[in-house]
DNA sequence: TTCAAATTAGAGTCATCACTCAAATATCGA
DNA sequence: TCGATATTTGAGTGATGACTCTAATTTGAA
């Protein structure tokens, strides 16, 4: 891969890798469908990919960094900013979002580097969250605010995974609503 | 499938492929893995179903059903306890929570019957919840109603999506917390 | 007890899976 | 332009996928 048609046609192979698991999920996801979509033969992908296994990790890292943008800002967001940028990943790069939500539920079952990284990834977020919770009402107890921000990251989640059905959900209206507590009157 | 035997059969078929989906997904869940698991040889199933697709729509059917139990007790249920209840389905018949999620995911990409039965049954499922809201706050208006109850339900989602992946996961303290409202301070 | 029908056994079919390889071709630094 | 090396070609490998078929065995109603 030191060649300008090597890095063209690895982009194209992670493109369709991409959107294929975004469609098609981690099943439809094949050596042949892949080539097929990025006008590659087998010889060429193989040539380039160790594995099938290397190119999905690959988009699946992609993802996993997409969740989190912005790593610099750390320490610094409050959490209506980290809620807009999850709605942001959702409704921009739904192909994404879409792997993020495949890998979290069929990648993590065989497979347990992916498993890992997800889960590590996951606590990564709930402390970021925490860490705003903290900076936006002190007044809460460590232990409350990190369950608190468990609960919001599942619960966006469960948002972004039915988005993923459902391309018509409206997800930045369900997040912001949750985010406001507004789901039933106290 | 008149004999005892057969049903028999019949029911280890349907544990193991439960248990299979529940443990590694659909992707995992082989003809030979059911067999293998059931005790059963490819000609035995190939006797009592037409498919390896019918039995795990068997399956899904079940999940599907076991989400929203006491159907007779419709039009009457609190929001607390059907929040209970989906608490009770995520912790107490994990496997078929396992199924349930699975095929949010990856069943309904390739499978249009699955999708469609998947979002029937969500649409019940926030409709039944919006009438409990109704009840108990008949001050919303209709639309804030089932805006709340989509929240709602899609935020459960979550909760049992994250448990399916990290069993520790208390998502019985995390769903009445979502209930509660109790997410972030007003 | 009999026997038609249900069930099981288990080898076999065909398609598709991930992956390989040797030969042909394209690329680009020197 | 040359030539070492990257890239592409495309047929081919063995393993495994879903599923079939025939013969043997078991079942239970009459």
């Amino acid at each position: 891969m030191r060649y300008k048609a090597g890095l063209e046609t690895r982009d194209r192979i992670l493109d369709a890798t991409r959107r294929l698991i975004a469609e098609a999920g981690l099943e439809g996801t094949t050596i042949k469908a892949i080539c097929d979509r990025a006008e590659v033969l087998p010889g060429s992908f193989y040539n380039l990919f160790d594995s099938k296994e290397q190119a999905i990790v690959t988009v699946v890292r992609e993802a996993i960094e997409a969740v989190d943008p912005d790593p610099e800002h750390l320490g610094k967001d409050t959490l209506a900013a980290l809620v807009e940028a999850y709605i942001v990943f959702i409704t921009e790069q739904s192909d994404l979002a879409g792997v993020y939500i495949a890998i979290a539920v069929s990648g993590t079952r065989n497979n347990p580097d992916l498993r890992e990284r997800f889960l590590r990834h996951h606590e990564r977020r709930v402390t970021r969250f925490a860490a705003a919770i903290e900076r936006e009402h002190p007044e809460i107890e460590a232990g409350a605010r990190s369950r608190r921000a468990e609960t919001l990251v599942s619960a966006l989640n469960g948002i972004a995974l039915h988005r993923v059905l459902d391309p018509r959900f409206d997800a930045a209206a369900h997040s912001r609503a949750l985010l406001n507590g507004a789901l039933i009157p106290l």
